[in-house]
DNA sequence: GTACGATTTGGGCAAATGCCCAAGTCGTAC
DNA sequence: GTACGACTTGGGCATTTGCCCAAATCGTAC
């Protein structure tokens, strides 16, 4: 075997950014501790501060990795589909799995929230965001949409976040019939498939 | 006098509830403490809970008076304005000055979070946004907004918290430019006043 | 076997937390 | 003056918190 205790222990380390991942949305950035992150890994309270210095960073190493992974998919998921509106419908799609109360709506709101007070935080978080919004107008911009695409870009991730944020209150917002303002905001042709 | 020993009292609590609005977007929602609300009001900590039962009903309460007053207030503004070009410049006026990153902004996005954990919060926001959107569907209405109305005013509204959102990460987000798309999806014609 | 390094353990400590409560203040009613 | 009621005070208590650390574990190298 090459390294069974620093292999162990990096799998350790996974499972605590696993439990953070999980138990943010739960109990909230600030509501995660020591023990609770400990204990939901499976491991001794000490081991969170051996392989990281604070629980505050364990929080943001595990909330960037998430964001990082979902945002590269997502740009992914756009890019395999070259006709703007089959995308649309595909992102209402998704906007039904995210629910605005599914753990990964909470654990992105509730870093937005904690970028706030860290501003190490705000800047990789910002970053990644930026990439993805330039993702998207790149994406636009292939597809033939006509204006400005960057801006477009924005106001569509910040138009699907809202709408995540509204559906945590009210889980019956007909998501479905927000195509039709969502198609004509971006210039589509009002027809269905 | 009529009564100067309650009326104190009233006068405290919402010194108390004033606090708390202030002390969430600084600190979040789980960082308000007992003795850190009581010093910001000028108090002894014991105040605290002799007239609240809990620290989560004072953020419970305060939260709920300033969204109430909030929504109202923009409400009023909307009815204020029967041309719909011109609400929307009016609104996105409105954006530039929340930021994102500005106290009230942060209150909302946290008692969004704070809803998902405690019903009774969540029921009492739910039902005053609902009432918001059904003020903003009668108004789209009556400025002869062609379409669903309730559906316009529910992706309205969540595209102007998303924009909320995002700024907070990137402040300098263009919001003017995004008034383009934004009258592309409410179908007002390209131009300005 | 012995030594070693990385990892894990579980207890410990100072500090902070929510909530409580006996004592105190201060006008009003009698 | 005396009693009353609403409000305020500031200390106290049990609990929880983040972080620390000496000791234990365990596979590897010699």
């Amino acid at each position: 075997m090459a390294s069974t205790s620093a292999e162990r222990g990096r799998a350790t380390r996974q499972r605590l950014l696993d439990a953070a991942v999980t138990l943010v949305p739960e109990v909230g950035w600030g509501g995660v501790t020591t023990r609770l992150v400990a204990e939901r890994a499976g491991v001794a309270p000490g081991v969170v501060h051996y392989h990281f210095a604070s629980v505050t960073d364990l929080l943001v190493a595990a909330g960037l990795a998430f964001t990082g992974g979902l945002l590269d998919s997502l740009a992914d998921e756009l890019r395999a589909r070259p006709r703007i509106g089959e995308a649309v419908d595909w992102l209402l799609g998704e906007l039904s799995r995210y629910g605005g109360t599914d753990p990964a709506s909470l654990l992105v709101v509730e870093m937005f929230l904690a970028s706030t007070r860290l501003p190490e935080l705000r800047e990789r978080l910002a970053g990644q965001i930026a990439a993805f919004r330039s993702h998207v107008a790149a994406w636009l911009a292939e597809t033939g949409y006509q204006g400005d695409a960057p801006t477009a870009a924005a106001m569509l991730a910040a138009a699907l976040d809202g709408v995540i944020l509204h559906r945590s209150l009210d889980p019956d917002l007909d998501v479905a019939a927000m195509a039709g303002p969502l198609r004509s905001m971006l210039g589509i042709p009002e027809e269905p498939s």
